[in-house]
DNA sequence: CGATTGCTTGATACCTCTCAACCCAGGTGG
DNA sequence: CCACCTGGGTTGAGAGGTATCAAGCAATCG
């Protein structure tokens, strides 16, 4: 997908705060970075969530939407057994919670300790009454996410667990002076529950895989990819 | 999901002819029904596409969008070793082959003869220049279609087989004088790449409801839900 | 009719889950 | 400083659910 998001200085739109009890209110703004794709820096809507802390749950009204400054998001979904189903990981930049019915259709926690910026959301009709240029960055962020998912549902209806270990490693991998490595903000639990395995598995998958010589565990959030190329292939 | 898409008499953009050789040009519209949400019926460019005929394929330039007059619609991926996920199926007035990214990311084929109205789809600017009412339409159209993309997803992740053949027999239930009763257009194998399983789980499965009595195999493609709220209690 | 196609059923294999033990690093308190 | 505890991760044994392979059945179509 190749959809540049283009930047309006009419886009941020100041946010009420949040509604749960869990945030940190800072009065500096963070990382200055992710302004630059989203426009100038809101006023002052900066909230800090420590490790799990729940940033809304599925359900609630959707008051603001969110983008990340720094750490890692989870958007899950629950059944009334305790499964759970992690739909994506958001990271720097990226944008969450965005909703159209009025009401969260995910639970969003902190994976890690993070940053985010709340933007003010307004209801159904945001839609029919914004401008054109936040219509189509939307749309954009609408489409990506649609794009994202259904990759994902392939990943999950039709490969094996060593598929789904490999594809998530190379999403997660950046190139480092000695080569790929993917540092993982997320417990073996966030990832079983992203790929829809048990931990056991993914522990298994993985020590597999460096059993095969395809990586190499540092530590077990430290994994270097020693052979890139066989895992993308392994999903080709 | 509560959204309306809300008509707009310039939201048709008459189309060219799609691309492929499959497809059966006819002289007079199709079923007018669909029409009265999506605005007065385009010039002609309707099609008529007779069983497992290919719509489109993945990675095709994406020239036109299209609107399921008649039929039911299946919109999937493959790998390279044949496995195939269904990604949604759409009937009468649902609209498939919207792009942004300028190809298909998907293959569109036909599930039983089935009638389309095609549009000409802009390349990727198409989401700055067009018009307001068209942006929130499509915008409403790609939320919607996440969300669905989101439900499926947690079905893949983390029901069972008898969870997820209970989930799809709830979807395409109707109510009818004699009960709710799923009258399906696809094959077995469809239902199976659809709810990522094999064909003979889902037939295991349907059987296993019918020895339970929670449903009727009037014929193979006819189910009467005998119990729908069981069945919709197993995806509580 | 015989062939074909879609569906069902059976036997068995295998992949992933479940349950349990163990390991290890980090934090705590005596 | 070290014993202890804790939480995350790994590993093992066995169970279970779904896939695989194969046969049988029923409706449809030449």
């Amino acid at each position: 997908m190749s959809v540049q998001l283009v930047v309006s200085s009419d886009f941020s739109i100041f946010a009420t705060p949040p509604l749960s009890g869990n945030e940190t209110w800072l009065s500096g703004a963070g990382d200055a970075e992710p302004a630059k794709r989203f426009g100038p820096r809101p006023a002052d809507p900066v909230a800090h969530f420590t490790q799990d802390r729940e940033i809304y749950g599925e359900g609630d009204t959707a008051k603001s939407y969110f983008m990340v400054v720094s750490g890692v998001v989870r958007i899950c979904k629950f059944l009334s057994d305790g499964r759970r189903q992690i739909e994506a990981f958001h990271g720097p930049g990226d944008l969450f919670g965005i909703e159209i019915g009025g009401k969260y259709s995910f639970t969003a926690e902190a994976v890690c300790d993070c940053t985010v910026i709340s933007y003010r959301q307004q209801g159904p009709e945001t839609f029919q009454t914004q401008d054109k240029i936040l219509l189509s960055q939307l749309l954009a962020y609408a489409m990506q996410n649609l794009a994202r998912a259904q990759e994902h549902l392939l990943l999950l209806g039709r490969r094996s667990a060593m598929e789904r270990v490999a594809a998530f490693l190379v999403d997660w991998a950046e190139d480092t002076p000695d080569g790929a490595v993917a540092t993982l903000a997320m417990s073996r639990q966030d990832i079983a529950d992203y790929l829809g395995l048990t931990i056991e598995t993914v522990s298994r998958t993985l020590s597999q895989l460096e059993r095969d010589a395809l990586i190499e565990l540092s530590t077990a959030r430290q994994i270097r990819l020693t052979d890139p190329d066989a895992l993308r292939d392994m999903n080709a």
